[in-house]
DNA sequence: TGGTTACCAGAATATTTGTTCTAAATACTA
DNA sequence: TAGTATTTAGAACAAATATTCTGGTAACCA
């Protein structure tokens, strides 16, 4: 996956790759590339995939038709839109509930571009009810959008149920040896220490925050 | 383009299509979708694929490998994308620098999709330097979406420049009788009210705040 | 009942398409 | 300069893939 320098006519070959899938839906063959950058030899056309893909610009599947893809980092996030699920409301004195996001009938969507939230994974949106939630930077009304799990790493914002306050809240989640420090957004602001990890539960890990503006 | 009704091997053909597709980049091929469905031949496959494409569900490119996709109408029409160029950073000791932000070549874009900033106009993206407008509950590395103007309607958020101050702030703006109110978003600060019209210049008129995280 | 239509199966065939091999031109390096 | 690595070309080959043909079953309708 060593980002070599690519040749003038690889780079060509890998705009072509791109426009191509975009406008048809499905990747060029070999020949098709060749016809498209002036190769006449599906071997010279091969020998530079091989190079593109040794490189991570793409991806190939071995003896396939049109095997040939952009890879993750490379391709385009632009056209890719997701759609995110509206599970509802966030707000301090409730926990986050969340049904089955996979069900397919919520009444409400947001449609995101997948460069906003690279991330993969189960996501969903809540609405921040009341501004109780100041202390994470969220005001009333702001959208949170959130990725299903129940664990989060040192540093990442997380929803966070606290079982000795029946809370919500968001936080920067840090594990410190036995102890837990969940460090509001805004930085004026005093963290809170928790001994029992038992009284954390992690709801869920914040990918994106967003505020409307009329 | 009758749509007529599908049998249900022709639905489970058309929903084994748009999964395959969106998983793999690339359509699959007939055998793929004979052995995803349980039907071990492919003339078989061909057949319904050739109803799906009558009933306009389907396109399909004649005698070309993985040759089908799914029609226009059928696949998922998400949001419309807009792209919004990154037109530098925002911090409170320097006026909003924009150059013409038709100019075509910015380094960076951000891509959302048209249902997250619903006007229309001249949209660029701003990047937050530094936590210097904690009070409009934007962080440092958060993302500004503003609109091109000079001029802004009651209870509308702007970017503005504080002439007496020499600051570049973030406030709901509000026009009462002859002195101008500038609310921050945090409803626990106090307003600044300026008397003198001339030292108010707006910049631009915020439409969204984003803030990503890891 | 007979006929029509929709749907299915298996196999053979034709075409497309990826792979490999040999050879040569070009660029780069010691 | 000699030598090595990179890139290109052409052709033959092998595998994947779409197409077509023959025939069969089941449902429906007059």
């Amino acid at each position: 996956m060593a980002k070599a320098k690519l040749s003038p006519r690889q780079q060509e070959i890998l705009k072509f790759i791109s426009r191509f899938s975009e406008e048809h839906q499905y990747p060029p063959t070999i020949r098709e590339i060749g016809e498209a950058v002036g190769i006449s030899s599906t071997s010279v056309v091969n020998y530079n995939l091989d190079k593109l893909a040794e490189a991570g610009y793409i991806v190939r599947t071995k003896r396939m038709s049109r095997g040939v893809r952009l890879a993750e980092a490379t391709r385009n996030s632009a056209g890719e839109v997701v759609r995110v699920p509206v599970a509802g409301f966030i707000f301090a004195s409730n926990p986050v509930m969340v049904g089955d996001t996979a069900q397919t009938d919520a009444d409400e969507y947001i449609d995101l571009t997948r460069g906003l939230v690279k991330d993969s994974g189960e996501l969903y949106a809540l609405r921040v009810k009341g501004d109780s939630m100041i202390d994470a930077m969220v005001n009333d009304g702001d959208i949170v959008i959130m990725k299903k799990t129940d664990r989060v790493h040192n540093g990442e914002m997380a929803a966070i149920w606290l079982t000795d306050r029946n809370e919500t809240t968001l936080k920067y989640f840090y594990q410190e040896g036995n102890r837990i420090r969940l460090q509001p957004a805004n930085p004026s602001m005093e963290p809170i220490y928790v001994d029992n990890p038992a009284q954390v539960q992690i709801q869920g890990k914040v990918m994106l925050v967003m505020r409307q503006l009329s």
